[in-house]
DNA sequence: AACAGTCCCAACCGCGAATGA
DNA sequence: CTCATTCGCGGTTGGGACTGT
């Protein structure tokens, strides 16, 4: 290959000038902060976002003075720092939702947040992972089986209604939750045994648990362990049936 | 009190979709 | 249409808190 030594000279330059840009960029990458959180940080983020609203996660990041990535600001500001959050432990009306969005819809976790207010889809990622996938491991049994499926729908979602009923002192009136009309939700009408199961429990004042209101008086109360819904014996024994 | 094992959750990563130049 | 950038989702992990011995 002929090149004249200008273009060469050109070359070199430009190689030199590269090497100095990936040196700067190695000099940004190290910066970038990781881990956990400062008060600090959290408080620049919270005031630039209710200034400038959220958005554009990694413009906002420099702009608010974050050494971070704009992924790590959009994740603390989602799951950790907005106004709207709900902490604390996950009620039972909760749980029964998750479960019944969770069989209808698999891991879809975002899709299953948008119908429980306040909770972030990695809260509710967590609480399947570390309650329910627990439970069937400790049965032994794929949490995808058909086994524990039916655990779930013949066995925990009924118990859940029992004890929503006994908790509020009122019928719990679970129906299927119709997230496409979640105004109301009706028994009548129910079909699979895991509904009429729950029917049992039916009658008397009802309780509509159609429209998802965090102020909406107790029903987001309470944060009963679902492990207080049987014994492990009990489970296993039904299991063997 | 000390240690080991387990639980829990905040945060990270990879990937595909959406968007814009 | 192509390519680069940004966004959002689901899976995974690190480490502090908790519990049992």
């Amino acid at each position: 290959m002929n090149i004249s030594r200008t273009e060469f000279a050109n070359c070199k330059t430009l190689i030199k000038h590269k090497e100095e840009v990936e040196e700067v960029e190695k000099k940004m990458e190290i910066e970038i902060r990781r881990g956990p959180w400062t008060v600090e940080e959290d408080m620049k983020l919270v005031s630039y976002i209710s200034l400038h609203g959220e958005g554009r996660w990694n413009s906002l990041s420099r702009s608010a003075g974050l050494n971070r990535t704009g992924k790590s600001c959009r994740l603390r500001w989602l799951n950790y720092l907005r106004p709207d959050i709900r902490r604390g432990d996950i009620s039972l009306q909760e749980q029964f939702i998750i479960l019944e969005l969770h069989s209808r819809w698999g891991n879809r976790w975002s899709k299953i947040a948008q119908h429980l207010p306040g909770r972030t889809d990695n809260e509710i990622k967590n609480y399947w992972r570390t309650r329910v996938q627990k439970h069937a491991k400790l049965l032994k049994c794929d949490v995808n089986s058909k086994q524990f499926k039916d655990t779930i729908k013949h066995l925990w979602m009924p118990r859940l209604v029992e004890r929503i009923a006994s908790t509020q002192n009122v019928t719990f009136k679970p129906n299927h939750y119709s997230p496409e009309n979640s105004s109301v939700a009706t028994a009548t009408s129910s079909t699979s045994s895991s509904e009429s199961m729950a029917s049992s429990f039916y009658g008397g004042d009802q309780v509509e648990y159609g429209t998802l209101d965090p102020n909406g008086g107790n029903w987001f109360n309470g944060g009963d362990a679902f492990e207080t819904l049987w014994s492990f014996d009990e489970l296993n024994k039904w299991l063997l049936q």
